[in-house]
RNA sequence: GCGCCCAUAGCUCAACUGGAUAGAGCGUCUGACUACGGAUCAGAAGGUUGGGGGUUCAACUCCUCCUGGGCGUACCA
């Protein structure tokens, strides 16, 4: 689709003498199909030309030639609206994808260049809540994403290894740790005792001198301390591994907070060499009142290191690292003014590649109408989700599908996929009211609509009996909803460049709905010996199979790239 | 108190970043299975886009005020 835009945009520009880009941005898509495939409002023009609109449309089109590419243009009021042609679109999205097989849609744009990107970052201690999911799932796919566009990806799964909340378990496993807990359900008892020792620290602040105690100890490199952390750390990280596993994502590393302790005091250093620390009621901080933040804190007043300062060095070290084109931040939309002042604050230090730094923040997950959060104890466990999930799959697989080989393997797809989906359905920042019924209602729009009409293409494809063909005349393809369907298929490119350019998978499985739902309606309102897709026509056959094969291949590589996958049957 | 964000059909969300008649799914009602897979499809009903004012050829979208909610606001991350 983007040929045409261009296309047409060089066309108006050397008649109108408008920049080729701009006039790129402004065509559009009109409402309905039978007003055309692309159009051009001319208000921008009436000021310059100091006309109607609708003059300067009527006037242009009288200038412009139907070619190859454009079958007809019409104008209705200001808007000129252009026709393509049908046969060419339909034959060359066919062919083009075809040719590209999975790497339809992908570019050499990132070539040479590195993207880094920090998500999921649970806190070690901690379940991993539904609400972890969303970072997870959203910088797997923007891993994938970036990578499908030619970049280098390196995700980072910044672990919550690290600060004051250290203090407090340790202080509390000394109280009421229990060794075969810690190995029967380490995250489990390890939260336990976390709750406790925070109910505790409420009633008597004295307790929190006490825990602040064994923070400072284990940054100054206490034995015993060291060694309970690491084993929380260690026990930690195996739990969450098996969650990765199951959800199929993956980290380049996972250094977590505390691999950048030791490269904190050369950030210090550059800082205070800046004269950009100043002491404030016993903490050091770098001051952001000129910039109407409050001061970012680097250090407390018991002298031991904050987020802020392990995040610092962070992103100087992947800088230097990774030299990345640009830095990602998926993490929640609460943390939207500490990003600010950590960009700020890099500014300040003369990083001028903060500019590439990026927080991709996301909503909230809403139980009833409350946010969900650990701290308030009303969180989902996605382990349940899942469990759920796939027990629902199983049951329609019995009911719909008997004898379904590998039952085993599609519920645990379908029901992971459905999880995954329903959280990359909805735009980043829309705070996402999870329901029981909306999660295993597997109708209407979700993941396994789109893995059903995946399925549903591949035994259409099956019963073909034969390979795709290698040539088709795709000129036999005269329904309305065949050329529909090659329309989208042709705008996939750029609904992938749009997802990466706003770190937005949303788009793609919306765009992945639009497909699914032409298709259905095309599979399901031909029903006659010579309209339908295996129909009495050879060649139309031919055509069809070859078409519907180029949608089961974008919505594959669409599922893929949100992390989904797709059975052929289910 | 100050700052940021949100308010769209009964519910959950869209709307190409200022463009043509605001669209989907669920729910409700009505239809389509001796099937190229009904985890589907077709149709109907459902809206003063929270409210007022403004900006302009054009406002769900921008500015302003109001109402109602959320988050953040120095030693948590």
């Amino acid at each position: 689709m983007r040929k045409y835009k261009s296309h047409i945009a060089r066309k108006l520009s050397s008649l109108t003498g408008m920049d080729e880009s701009d006039i790129g941005s402004l065509i559009e898509t009109p409402p309905s199909d039978d007003l055309g495939d692309l159009a051009f409002p001319c208000f921008s023009l009436a000021k310059s030309l100091k006309k109607a609109p609708a003059a300067i449309a009527g006037e242009l089109k009288g200038r412009i030639e139907p070619d190859e590419f454009l079958e007809r243009i019409e104008t209705k009021g200001p808007y000129i609206n252009f026709f393509i042609d049908k046969k060419r679109l339909i034959a060359s999205v066919i062919a083009e994808i075809a040719g590209a097989e999975e790497n339809y849609g992908g570019s050499n744009e990132g070539s040479g260049k590195t993207i880094v990107i920090e998500y999921s970052s649970p806190n070690i201690a901690k379940p991993f809540g539904i609400g972890h999911l969303r970072s997870t799932v959203i910088g797997a796919a923007l891993k994938r994403i970036y990578s499908h566009l030619g970049y280098s990806v390196q995700g980072i799964n910044h672990l919550g290894d690290w600060g004051t909340q250290f203090g407090k378990l340790i202080y509390a496993f000394k109280q009421w740790g229990d060794e075969a807990r810690l190995k029967e359900n380490p995250i489990e008892h390890l939260y336990e005792i976390y709750v406790k020792i925070h109910q505790w620290e409420e009633e008597d602040p004295g307790i929190a001198d006490a825990t602040r105690e064994e923070f400072k100890k284990l940054e100054n490199g206490d034995e015993e301390n060291t060694a309970l952390w690491e084993r929380f750390s260690d026990l930690s990280r195996v739990e969450f591994e098996k969650i990765y596993k199951m959800l199929g994502v993956e980290f380049d590393s996972s250094p977590g907070e505390s691999f950048y302790v030791d490269k904190m005091p050369a950030v210090e250093k550059s800082l205070m060499d800046l004269s950009l620390l100043v002491k404030s009621k016993d903490a050091t901080v770098v001051d952001l009142e000129k910039y109407g933040m409050p001061p970012a804190l680097i250090r407390k007043s018991d002298d031991t290191s904050l987020y802020a300062t392990r995040d610092l060095a962070a992103a100087i070290y992947r800088k230097n690292e990774f030299d990345f084109h640009k830095m990602i931040y998926v993490v929640g939309v609460a943390q939207t003014l500490y990003f600010n002042q950590l960009f700020k604050v890099l500014e300040l230090m003369g990083n001028k590649w903060v500019a590439d730094c990026h927080h991709a923040s996301f909503g909230w997950i809403k139980l009833g109408d409350e946010m969900m959060s650990t701290r308030k104890g009303n969180i989902v466990f996605l382990d349940d989700v899942i469990a759920k999930t796939i027990e629902k799959t199983k049951a329609i697989i019995e009911e719909n599908s008997p004898g379904l080989p590998e039952p085993e393997k599609v519920a645990f797809e379908v029901g992971v996929g459905a999880v995954i989906f329903a959280d990359l359905a909805y735009r980043r920042d829309t705070d996402i009211s999870f329901d029981w019924a909306k999660m295993l209602d597997f109708r209407g729009y979700s993941g396994p609509y789109v893995q059903y009409t995946h399925a549903r293409i591949s035994s259409v494809l099956r019963k073909y009996g034969k390979g795709v063909p290698a040539n088709c005349d795709s000129d036999l393809l005269k329904l309305p909803e065949e050329f529909a369907m090659a329309k989208i298929l042709s705008r996939y490119s750029d609904i992938i460049d749009k997802a990466a350019r706003e770190f937005e998978p949303f788009h793609i499985s919306s765009y992945l709905l639009e497909l699914c739902g032409v298709f259905n309606t095309y599979y399901q309102k031909y029903k006659s010996a010579e309209d339908r897709i295996l129909s009495t026509d050879p060649g139309a056959t031919d055509a069809r199979i070859s078409l519907i094969n180029a949608a089961g291949i974008v919505l594959r590589s669409g599922l893929r790239l949100l992390g989904i996958s797709a059975p052929e049957m289910m």
